[in-house]
DNA sequence: AATCCGTGGCT
DNA sequence: TAGCCAAGGAT
């Protein structure tokens, strides 16, 4: 991959993302608190904690570019990191910069993205890096604001990419961080369905003033979700936060909140749209209808799913007989 | 604001 | 086993 940095030399490498092997003596991320922002008893154990614990990912290290954390982002929403990790590494391998992802057909961002699932995330990137080559130079912008105008890119995404790739000073409230602040500030289980404006204040309140500290803040948070304030089974005897919990200090109450919502699967026009696009994924060219009618018998639902394909702009209607990646 | 949008591993 | 869950976004 070292060969993908010839073209993104315009880009800041964020101080924070540098090899874990670096390590320094001591809490070298967590400078005095007095002097660098809020005073909380959460900083310095999640920083010290981040430091000997993160994961050696190929999007978080020192020659990793911002479009290979871009990439990274997308391809997380909703995913697991084990099963993103192979593809990101072929997809930046294939498409090192966006200006080359956008000179390819948006089906082959598609087929590219296999069984990752929410194929139209394919799609938005796609059309991303062609916005990026349009309006940006071909640059991953590093502005919030620019960011969050593209494609795919919400609020989450766009601050994400900007304090991860650039190093910048944002709020980054994925479903990993609420979990955390919701426990360790809030005391409860789990965080409310949607983002809360005091849940917005907390996270703001905690966040480092300085730029390289608060980038490196944030996405120590988030791992610390991911790897042990996890959803189900917490190791809360491994977090360094153990002894500042709100919710570990109140006895781990259940969660007592709107019951939370779970996605049937079986029978739903998503099964049947993504058995009809694993057809056209495998094939090379446009495909007769009769190959789509063997994967879902269900004509009125298969038809129905097919067209939101089509609406979707993820499949393209040949001669009335046949259908195509875009 | 509630719903829709894929997929697969884990317990 | 059948939920439960995973670095959300768009409408």
């Amino acid at each position: 991959m070292a060969a993908t940095l010839v073209s993104i030399g315009a880009e800041v490498r964020a101080p924070h993302r540098r090899p874990p092997r670096e390590r320094r003596p001591g809490v070298a991320t967590a400078p005095p608190a007095a002097e660098n922002g809020p005073v909380s008893d959460l900083h310095e154990p999640i920083l010290r904690w981040y430091d000997d614990h993160a994961r050696e990912l190929p999007w978080r290290g020192e020659s990793a570019s911002a479009w290979s954390v871009m990439v990274s982002e997308f391809m997380l929403q909703q995913t697991p990191v084990a099963r993103v990790l192979p593809v990101h590494e072929q997809w930046l391998a294939t498409w090192p910069t966006p200006a080359d992802l956008a000179a390819e057909p948006a089906g082959e961002a598609v087929r590219a993205w296999g069984r990752l699932g929410y194929p139209r995330r394919a799609l938005r990137l796609h059309a991303a890096a062609t916005a990026i080559v349009a309006q940006h130079d071909g640059v991953v912008p590093a502005d919030y604001d620019e960011l969050v105008a593209l494609p795919g890119v919400g609020d989450y995404t766009a601050a994400a990419i900007a304090s991860f790739a650039y190093g910048r000073r944002h709020v980054v409230l994925d479903t990993n961080v609420r979990r955390v602040l919701a426990r360790a500030v809030g005391g409860v289980e789990f965080p409310a369905p949607a983002v809360t404006r005091a849940e917005r204040d907390v996270a703001t309140g905690l966040l480092p003033e300085e730029d390289a500290t608060a980038a490196t803040w944030a996405v120590a948070v988030m791992e610390l979700g991911a790897l042990v304030c996890v959803a189900t089974n917490p190791r809360c005897e491994a977090c360094p936060l153990a002894d500042a919990c709100a919710w570990r200090a109140a006895g781990h109450p259940a969660y007592d909140g709107p019951p939370r919502k779970v996605q049937a699967w079986a029978g739903t026009d998503r099964q049947c749209r993504g058995r009809l696009l694993a057809v056209l994924r495998e094939s090379d060219g446009p495909v007769h209808r009769s190959r789509l009618d063997a994967v879902w018998a269900d004509e009125a639902q298969r038809l129905r799913s097919l067209a939101g394909l089509v609406t979707d702009g993820l499949v393209v209607p040949g001669d009335g007989e046949t259908y195509a990646l875009p």
